[in-house]
DNA sequence: TATTGTTATACTCTATAACTATA
DNA sequence: TATAGTTATAGAGTATAACAATA
């Protein structure tokens, strides 16, 4: 709900509305930010899930478990998603010496490449469409932003200063 | 990209980073909001794409063509979309007398109260994700998320007074 | 026995192409 | 002919349950 242009909290008129503002706000800017991925995404011909895939292995060599944990999907849905990406010679599976039952996924070199193009060209959409606010206004967003990013990630027991693992 | 938790325009070290927080900090903003929506609709035992449907025909009775439009779908994916939806009690095709062709797609009882219920809990969700902000910051960040989101709007030459068509 | 990952299976979701019925 | 919608088909993505191999 709310992922496309309506109004989660429209036309209910119960109370003096809280946030009504605040929730449709964010809700929509959610859904832009969304269409910018899902936009450079789709030019490189990758659905949704092969580019989380990629963002996720950028920084990152996984197992298939931690994988699965990091992309909120059951094991065998990440197995279908690696074959699949294997299959486009964007990912590898390298074993770990240390346990013959497991090993670890990372990007290849033509996997990286890809990866780095397409978070450039996110990056470049995302502030496209700040381009209506002054710098002081961009400073402000990204603050605050950022606090509820931290604050959220506080409150579901997320280390953030642990990305890289 | 960027839909979980990862920067994507973490560890570049080009030039004197110009929107980086911003950036990182509106990708995992986006990711958050979508993380609430997708919680919501798991809860009811919906996926995205049916919590998406509910969303959008909250305030239209579209035909399937327009449907289509509003969801950026192929007519043909809208159909089997609303075959599902339909045979979940969610929504009605109704006739339109004009047009032999075509019908109107709309809520039914229970697609209405579930929907209500879902908007509710997203609004709840999403207001929860600015707990820790301050009633000004909140409002701030409710007007900035706004003049973004109607910038982008104009930008790609939608009109947003038209939502309930 | 427990863990790691795959396989078998079944749905949902999506698009393309071909089709039917109406305009 | 053009438009509205469906059907046939194919593939990605996902989950559950059962399995094999290793620890």
């Amino acid at each position: 709900m709310g992922v496309q242009g309506e109004s989660p909290t429209t036309s209910r008129g119960v109370q003096p509305p809280p946030n009504l503002g605040l929730v449709d706000g964010l809700v929509q800017l959610s859904a832009a930010v969304q269409a910018v991925v899902a936009r450079v995404a789709a030019g490189a011909d990758l659905s949704m899930a092969q580019a989380r895939l990629l963002g996720v292995l950028r920084d990152r060599q996984p197992s298939m478990a931690q994988l699965a944990g990091l992309l909120e999907l059951d094991k065998s849905s990440a197995t279908g998603l690696i074959d699949r990406a294997e299959r486009r010679g964007l990912v590898r599976r390298v074993d770990v010496p240390e346990d013959g039952r497991s090993f670890r996924v990372l990007l290849t070199a033509k996997g990286r490449r890809l990866t780095e193009e397409l978070a450039d060209e996110v990056a470049r959409g995302v502030a496209a469409l700040t381009d209506g606010l002054s710098e002081a206004d961009r400073r402000k967003l990204a603050h605050l932003a950022g606090r509820v990013v931290v604050h959220d990630a506080t409150a579901r027991g997320i280390d953030l200063s642990t990305s890289t693992n």
